[in-house]
DNA sequence: TAAAACATTTTTATCGATATTTTTTTAGTT
DNA sequence: AACTAAAAAAATATCGATAAAAATGTTTTA
């Protein structure tokens, strides 16, 4: 999400509590663990995660500014709500950002460069199913893929931005995957994109990352738009809500 | 900023301290009243702001995720660095985003919108010097005026991002007018635009921004360029340093 | 039965205190 | 004078405690 987010320790300063919470908290909201809605409440984080109140908030605080989460004064923070007019927002975005990215990383990619992105798809390509139990690492491989393609833009702000979009989107990913989960030819796409990329063809490049990135923003926003109807309960966290009867 | 800032109580939660630090840092350093790399030392923003600790590490954390503060684990926050490499940065992605947002903006802008734009440039064109006592006020009006052109456009994303963005080349522009001031016809560049805009020439307003935002860049790097390669003291905050001899 | 008023419980925002770490100063060596 | 090493000072990250605020539950009143 942001430039520096260390867990462990390195040259740029260790890693402090805050950064510790910052990540789980950041790890949990994307991978869907903790929905939207969500009351975030330092009262029960603590005892989760075992952090006081001050690096709880700092981390929430950043998460915030993210536009993970979100404070209201006096009345704490929550997990940032879902909707489908916020996921269209973000796909858009998205698009813009990713494809001007790309752009770019192609025209100054070097053979190094050439070299990472085969081994990300080499080993993204031998996890075959989105799903599963090896779900995690193929998500995580997906978005090591994806960054290989555009690490060679120049711009380090456009690639932080970038990064922010795909985090998003990836919470919205993860939102729908969690109700339900829609298959597709994703591996036909990513290769498809993969051979435009090595091969230099900027504008196919481009169009093909946009309809991906669109096509499951649409399957996203499908399920999203069915989950919404219903009525949303108040989510606590974890806290078993009594139910009547 | 952020999406809600707010300093004074209003229906989404009260302002905490947190809220208040996050305004007067905000400000500080957009302003240019704090210069990169200043260390923003818990203790001293204690004494000055008379805020604790707490909130304070609070907003330096949002502050921190806005990119305009750096943290570095156990060694505390600094204002952010100030590059040209990172203002040609900055400059390139604002152009990309206000541009787009401009373009949408022109295409929904309804009657309330105009009107909104043409009090916005009228108030605007009532001070002339960019410079003088009336600075502040100066760069709230062109504030205003600059977001009334872009505020029909229906992404609220893109409109926040496009004021990150403002921000960070407002604090180019404040560093630089802190050590010397260009002068040039920003009236008549900004007379341009508000036309283009109100006869809803699209591309032209478009390019008319760019250009707008590029010749101010340009200028401000020059400054910065000039200075930069002064040796840069490590700068303490308002507590004098000892001068040998 | 619903609304209003009050009392309780929970949670938030914030302060002050403190162990740890970093920075600065001083003293000691080659 | 230029490095190191040791000591002192300052600053950071973090905890625990608490007043104020919000949420929840209970009783009273219409």
């Amino acid at each position: 999400m942001n430039a520096a987010t260390p867990t462990e320790p390195n040259d740029a300063g260790s890693a402090t509590l805050t950064d510790i919470a910052y990540s789980r908290l950041s790890d949990d909201i994307l991978s869907g663990r903790l929905l939207p809605d969500t009351k975030l409440a330092i009262e029960h984080l603590r005892r989760d995660y075992g952090i006081g109140a001050s690096p709880l908030r700092e981390a929430l605080s950043r998460l915030a500014a993210d536009g993970l989460v979100t404070v209201i004064g006096q009345r704490g923070f929550r997990v940032a709500p879902a909707t489908v007019a916020d996921l269209r927002d973000i796909t858009r975005l998205r698009i813009l950002l990713e494809t001007e990215a790309l752009r770019e990383s192609l025209c100054s990619g070097d053979e190094d460069w050439e070299a990472a992105v085969v081994a990300a798809w080499y080993r993204l390509s031998k996890i075959e199913p989105e799903r599963g139990q090896r779900f995690p690492e193929w998500e995580q491989r997906n978005h090591e893929f994806h960054e290989a393609l555009v690490a060679a833009c120049r711009s380090p702000r456009l690639l932080q931005l970038r990064a922010a979009l795909y985090d998003q989107h990836r919470r919205y990913r993860s939102i729908a995957v969690h109700y339900r989960s829609a298959d597709r030819d994703v591996s036909g796409e990513h290769e498809a994109i993969y051979r435009a990329c090595l091969e230099r063809r900027i504008d196919d490049a481009c169009e093909l990352s946009r309809v991906h990135i669109q096509h499951t923003a649409d399957l996203v926003a499908e399920v999203l738009a069915a989950n919404s109807a219903l009525p949303q309960p108040a989510r606590g966290r974890g806290r078993p809500r009594k139910v009547a009867g």
